[in-house]
DNA sequence: TTGAAAGCGCTAACAA
DNA sequence: TTGTTAGCGCTTTCAA
């Protein structure tokens, strides 16, 4: 082992047992060495030579220089459920494919901290910026914008630059209607008996709540606004909820919306303390798909994001230069009852 | 708006807005200011102006100079399951609370992507890298090694630094025992009605398994090789093994021991294409818990580990300069069916 | 109590 | 076809 295997090599080592100078290896180690002519010969010297010696060009040095560092951030909420795991595994894929780092971090939906993680990754010179599912959009905005930083919006929009969501209106409308078209002719599902439980005051919920109440007034008639129960993206705000209902009216609604798969932790840990008779009867429909919920032992439909198509569509406009401040919006996909889709997961060529 | 608002302050800019030199501006902004005796006022001066100019440190530069970065690295095989989520999660708020930045990446559990991702992180000099669940452990230690970059295992051990990773031959004997205990004296479960499906040839299968056969020979006699089927940590291989026994045998067996739940998810996919009553006398065990499992039409027991324990101990251990590349085992927790356990989206503030 | 100066490793004019 | 040079923004001696 050399006595120096703990000093990564560095150009000027390279220069040195080349016979070339600094900026010759750096061209040719960083790709832009056709432009500047250097020889054939040379390069292949240099890059054999960077081979034996491991070379690996230092990152920081490099961005500090170029004002760029290679890393592509991912601002999200949390990590620990499946539409925002996903979206982190489907946003590595991309990053990677295009030869740049992700770093991802999580906000915890906190406008403030969204502020200031904004800020360190701007201090890390990272590239772009995918803000998803953000309390505050404008806010990170305002940092993203001060510092020259690329950006964009998804899951949850903003209004100063491109977003890219779920149309969650088209989605609560599908969604609700799946669910009231689960009761048979003969004992049809009546108004006061679907209630939607979940959610907040952002965009999201309130295009979800919107296309509820459209179509279970179209489809049931009336309009009953107490059929609304927000309880913020908590498990345990929602278990309360669920609680509260029962104990008032000695059972739960024949049919509940479920305005996230948080949410819908709630409603496990509302089961968890009650027998499974009190769930037998039950259709539930639930935002955001997760594989497991989907065989409960009573139907539940989900309305899964397009998430590959939400990354897709925004590394597109993210490039360009003066996209408007406008909202993209993405179909979700109703998913049946019992019905296990594939992932990003699938393809990982890892068998064992 | 100031015409310079695109361009972040730099300590010239300070230091030529407060008459100091740079490095006087430099010490009080990165808190060596105590030692290095500037006065209170001359500091006071600085961080006012600091706060006015929306000072922040260039990370990369900072770096450059004192080769650190601030980031600690967590390499995971993939995002997208509960267990993993719920790490990324976890690692994220203990990094953070350290001042520090977590950068996390998955690399797909193929050994050369895991070498390289190393290597890249090297480049961006960060400060440690937990390495979660790799393949080739041992890999990523030379290349950690060469770059004198401290690093530790989680949940699959290497041989040259320390690992912490859950007691998988305890865990899987009292899941086995669950299993067998869910059955009645009248009716016990048979040694060739219960199989164990997925997994690979890792320390943790390998593990398993053993703890498997151990409580099987125990409990029921027998030791039927037969009864274990790795199909790698893929939902399809395992989708494709519970198709065969199926064909093969007309039924699943009573009861199944599942590798992990990313290979359960091969039984749903199982499941979607069958009828209910085909589960109907179904009990299953699985490695690592996942809410929505537990609640499924049939008993499922599940071993929940210890991510919270983990993380907590690996830091413990990176920080150890000459800690022994051993292995720390920490007990998995068996989780009854229907169970709704807090995460680590429980104690966020948001509550809408 | 502070400043001057060197240098981390790289890129990109500008010369040659 | 290549080398020289000047930084990127910061930390850290060393000197004052």
């Amino acid at each position: 082992m050399k006595k120096d295997s703990k000093k990564k090599a560095t150009i000027y080592d390279l220069s040195v047992l080349s016979g070339s100078s600094a900026s010759t290896v750096s061209a040719v180690l960083n790709g832009t060495w056709r432009k500047r002519r250097i020889k054939e010969s040379t390069a292949e010297l240099i890059r054999g030579l960077a081979e034996e010696h491991q070379y690996t060009a230092n990152q920081q040095a490099r961005g500090l220089r170029s004002s760029r560092s290679g890393l592509i951030g991912l601002m999200l909420p949390v990590y620990d459920t499946r539409y925002f795991s996903s979206m982190a595994q489907t946003f590595e894929a991309h990053v990677r494919q295009r030869g740049q780092w992700p770093i991802v971090v999580s906000s915890l939906r906190d406008p403030e901290e969204e502020r200031q993680m904004a800020e360190s990754l701007v201090s890390y010179n990272i590239d772009q910026l995918f803000i998803c599912g953000a309390t505050d959009p404008d806010g990170v905005h305002a940092v993203c914008e001060a510092a020259g930083l690329k950006h964009i919006n998804i899951d949850l929009p903003g209004t100063k630059v491109a977003s890219v969501v779920s149309d969650n209106y088209q989605g609560g409308r599908i969604l609700t209607e799946a669910i009231i078209r689960q009761f048979s002719a003969d004992d049809p599902l009546k108004p006061q008996e679907l209630f939607l439980f979940g959610g907040k005051d952002d965009h999201a919920s309130r295009e979800r709540i919107r296309g509820f109440k459209d179509m279970k007034r179209e489809l049931l008639g009336g309009d009953f606004d107490a059929s609304i129960q927000p309880t913020g993206y908590s498990p345990n705000m929602a278990r309360i909820a669920f609680e509260n209902f029962f104990e008032k009216n000695t059972r739960l609604p024949r049919a509940l919306f479920v305005n996230s798969s948080i949410n819908f932790e709630g409603l496990l840990r509302f089961m968890a303390a009650h027998p499974t008779e009190t769930f037998s009867d039950l259709v539930v429909g639930c935002f955001d798909y997760d594989p497991f919920a989907s065989f409960l032992p009573f139907p539940v439909l989900m309305m899964r994001q397009d998430v590959e198509g939400m990354i897709t569509k925004a590394f597109e406009l993210i490039e360009q230069p003066h996209a408007m401040p406008q909202i993209h919006l993405l179909p979700p996909q109703l998913v049946s009852p019992r019905t296990a889709l594939p992932g990003p997961l699938d393809g990982i060529k890892d068998a064992g």
